[in-house]
DNA sequence: GATTATACTGACACTTTGTCAGTACTGCTG
DNA sequence: CAGCAGTACTGACAAAGTGTCAGTATAATC
């Protein structure tokens, strides 16, 4: 239903008329929408880890890897799109829902910033601050995707691939630029 | 109010209490919430594009003015924080304000891209898609500031100024690495 | 001081939500 | 097969919010 219509159109009442069966029938599964919504939470969080697994095992090449990752994800979001957008649209609308959102970036940032952690001690990432890039990068992951692929007609995949992996490459794995390092105020 | 309250638990009923006048003088002023936010988008765009101002206009040292265009930025979300991510959540909600705020954020995507390719032709950006990068950069920026400043405890300025400050510069303004360009599939 | 526009209100109809008592259907057990 | 759970489901209700409208104050203008 969701490639048809957004979420802000999708009521009980118009879900279950879907269905046959009547609106009560709705809470027997779920407490309310935003509930339903932090189930397929949980559900696209298995393929999106799943996909993304290249990068943050990577033992070679992680650029490739890191791209590997990006399609991968890319991919999940082609097929689920309108899911992952119902999501994080819905997300600041239910205090529970906004928690498992947060949790669920939570999860990512983590990860991102151990993986940049690891590969700083080993040389091929230089000194950044690999847990707040880790956070602005993942939001711009979520927000890209969300935006290209959460309705029709969606983005090029691999444009998107492209523009991604641009940014993420760039910010990570290159040298610190004259002029940076310790600029403040 | 924005400060206290999530934007979800805002119904013109609750904010009309807190004014000592009725629910329908409400509708004297504004069609419907999203409307009201609507207004508050416009006035909001007028702050954040004087603040960028200095990357848009810059002619000597475009670093330092993107620098302090961010800074800029920032500073009016320091302020407005709440209103920014209420508009950016409400956006959704209705088809209206999604189209502001498309348009809103497509006004930047435009100026960004123009900025880049300026740069481009005068040698100081290399070559990459300026247009998806834009785009990119500003749902990046977007996403960090609603989620730094949009409510109490903000995160920050001067760190996430660092943070955006390094994937922009990163993005734009270094060589090409070996193994990017020609990249697909 | 009369007139006209503006600001505002009470009350109504409508929509959606969540709940609950109660019905129908299922499978199990003696 | 009768009786008894347990599950799946429904109709009807109360509550909360929305948008509208006829109508009343209040202010501004001549």
């Amino acid at each position: 239903m969701l490639w048809e219509r957004p979420i802000r159109d999708l009521s009980i009442t118009s879900i279950m008329n879907g269905t046959g069966l009547s609106r009560p029938a709705f809470y027997q599964y779920f407490s309310n929408v935003h509930n339903l919504v932090e189930q397929l939470l949980a559900d696209l969080e298995v393929e999106l880890v799943t996909a993304a697994m290249p990068w943050f095992t990577a033992s070679g090449d992680s650029r490739a890897a890191l791209r590997e990752s990006l399609r991968g994800i890319i991919a999940v979001c082609v097929e689920n799109g309108p899911v992952f957008r119902a999501i994080s649209e819905s997300a600041p609308l239910d205090a529970r829902l906004e928690i498992a959102w947060a949790a669920f970036m939570g999860r990512w940032d983590a990860a991102v910033s151990d993986r940049i952690a690891l590969e700083q001690k080993a040389g091929m990432i230089g000194p950044l601050d690999g847990s707040a890039i880790s956070v602005a990068l993942n939001r711009l992951d979520a927000s890209t995707l969300v935006a290209e692929f959460g309705r029709r007609p969606q983005g090029d995949p691999k444009a998107v691939l492209g523009t991604l992996y641009h940014i993420w490459i760039k910010t990570l794995y290159t040298e610190p630029i004259a002029g940076f390092e310790g600029l403040d105020s």
